[in-house]
DNA sequence: ATACTTTACTGGAACGTTCCTATTTTGTAT
DNA sequence: ATACAAAATAGGAACGTTCCAGTAAAGTAT
């Protein structure tokens, strides 16, 4: 790719050459630096507007190895909560004054080390990454040990020294199932979900809890792996009412799963909410005006960000800590 | 924002001098110069990967003013077309050998303007904008004037000097509103979008060129505005049975609309395919899955993404033409 | 072997900024 | 006015790469 028509740009030199001030002035008027009088700035800052300089982030960083740019890598960009979460994301670290850019992986571990690897090469400040299913500690430590901050988001990649930032699953899926036990519900299945990634793990592990201290007997059978996509979600719950037909409730692994089986539900003559309650994961815009409105747990995509720039403005100490961000339970028709 | 701490970086100069060659002669390995004798080539491959070499891309970008890093500047992540359609252009962009990154505005002009002032100075070889309401020809214009390589997509800023790569939206429409009077449907509404973009005019207009062309009447009361969300298309469906109250069908201007007016449909007990007949645009991956499957018009990420490269790589012509990428109609269940 | 062409390689300068040190200007106390 | 400190400004070097022009090596024809 040809870059723009290279018409001898616009420096700090020549800003300084109008101004009447040396390019060192002109510096530090850009860099916002207190110790420049007044009247020189004035005349710099109308200098710049009368050059129609742009300042060349190019250079200053190869000379002062600093960047303002963080990279968030993120695991999928059609998943709807990994999209809010994005969005989270860039608000934030630009009120930090800083600049986010975004690539995407498509849950392909492959396709993630490429990616990073340019990122390295355009010498980013710091990394969001939402691993990709098969993303190894090694991995990850590598990048770690080459000198970029790191902070992980949304799953655990076990044995690597990075913080992580994720909610509180295990209690999100804990507080969900006990809610459906209080509502009566003794046949309960846990639908979506993929061993191949952590989150799964913890809110399977919520679930289960919740199961075993209320003393509701349950089998494995009807804890139903899937996509983590709407179909996913229809194909489990028609795998869990082929295994149990009168299935009473069902915890979904997230809000994209709990739709799929409610289109299910429908599809056989089933009211979600009244012949069956359901309860999802994520709080997706959506799910607060979608009729029956769906019960489901809620998770801040803002206060996951908050927390992701507050580890990344204390980096320095190599933080391997895991930060758990609170959900809340948001009780709503369908369950 | 700290960087990584500064090590002494490992630079052209410490390869050469590990593989007994220039740094000239490094130089052109990295860059994949065919003048290099297979020996010479061997041996710098060899000490990159032994000193750990990272190749300084605001370096290079710096002294050769050029710059393989694409813009994509989208209106807003959280809708799943929008989503789809990065995901489409990061592939095709990829395949070029360059390497592409998304920034969100939220379909807030003031963020975009922001944006594109961060980016200009990051040295980004083109943008590909789909432009937050709002923006105005003389932005673009300027933009363009500057020498940055500019493609818009799926939205038209009238006056702007730049190629815009978008669906055939009049066609679409009026294939689907087509569609619907042959299925003997008279009482049609065409349900939201809104003015403030450029699609929507085009959307419309392929509803009323259908409508008048097959001399069925209608209302521009029927014609209902709304924010493209899916509540937005419930409050919609529920304007549009306020006054009609028996409508035979809806031409949807996009499957998020849809999808709320099913919604609101189901909240009234109207079976969506039977009662009522429902047409989307886009063809969201869910609009395959859902039940019944919507009837839509798709409009290939793909082929968009293939023709903004396509005119990336021919920006010279500082062309202001439009390219209509094909659509299709696809009937489902819904209609 | 010699002259000449082609190919492979090299060192210096340049890209536009920031860092550092040195110098000038301004302010303050005597 | 003078001496001194503090603040403001300036100039050179450096960041790591690519470009350019020139030199060395290899290949070809006489």
């Amino acid at each position: 790719m040809r870059s723009r028509l290279t018409s001898k740009s616009v420096t700090v030199f020549d800003v300084a050459r109008v101004s009447g001030v040396s390019k060192s002035t002109v510096s530090l008027v850009i860099n916002g630096s207190s110790k420049v009088s007044d009247k020189a700035r004035k005349k710099v800052e109308k200098a710049i507007i009368e050059t129609g300089y742009v300042y060349n982030r190019d250079a200053a960083s190869l000379r002062s190895r600093k960047s303002n740019l963080i990279a968030i890598v993120i695991n999928d960009l059609t998943n709807p909560y990994s999209a809010q979460l994005v969005v989270g994301l860039e608000q934030q670290i630009r009120e930090l004054g800083l600049f986010s850019m975004i690539v995407n992986t498509g849950e392909n571990v492959e396709t993630q080390i490429q990616l990073v690897k340019n990122l390295k090469e355009y010498n980013v400040a710091a990394f969001i990454i939402c691993p990709a299913p098969g993303t190894t500690a090694e991995w990850t430590n590598n990048l770690v040990d080459q000198g970029f901050p790191v902070v992980h988001i949304m799953r655990e990649v076990t044995g690597a020294k990075v913080a992580t930032v994720l909610p509180d699953n295990i209690r999100g899926t804990s507080l969900a199932t006990q809610h459906i036990i209080e509502r009566g519900h003794r046949k309960i299945a846990f639908l979506g979900g993929n061993e191949s990634i952590s989150d799964y793990h913890q809110r399977l592990a919520g679930f289960t809890e919740a199961m075993t201290l209320a003393d509701v007997p349950f089998s494995k059978k009807l804890c139903i792996q899937s996509n983590t996509t709407r179909n996913g979600g229809r194909r489990a719950m028609e795998q869990a009412l082929d295994i149990v037909s009168d299935i009473e409730a069902v915890v979904c692994f997230n809000d994209v799963i709990a739709y799929g089986a409610i289109e299910y539900m429908r599809s056989v003559d089933k009211q979600p909410g009244k012949d069956i309650a359901i309860v999802g994961f994520d709080d997706l815009k959506d799910s607060r005006l979608m009729s029956p409105a769906l019960s489901t747990v809620h998770v801040s995509a803002t206060q996951i960000a908050i927390a992701v720039c507050q580890v990344l403005k204390n980096i320095k100490d190599g933080s391997r800590n895991k930060i758990l961000v609170d959900i809340e339970l948001i009780i709503r028709e369908s369950s």
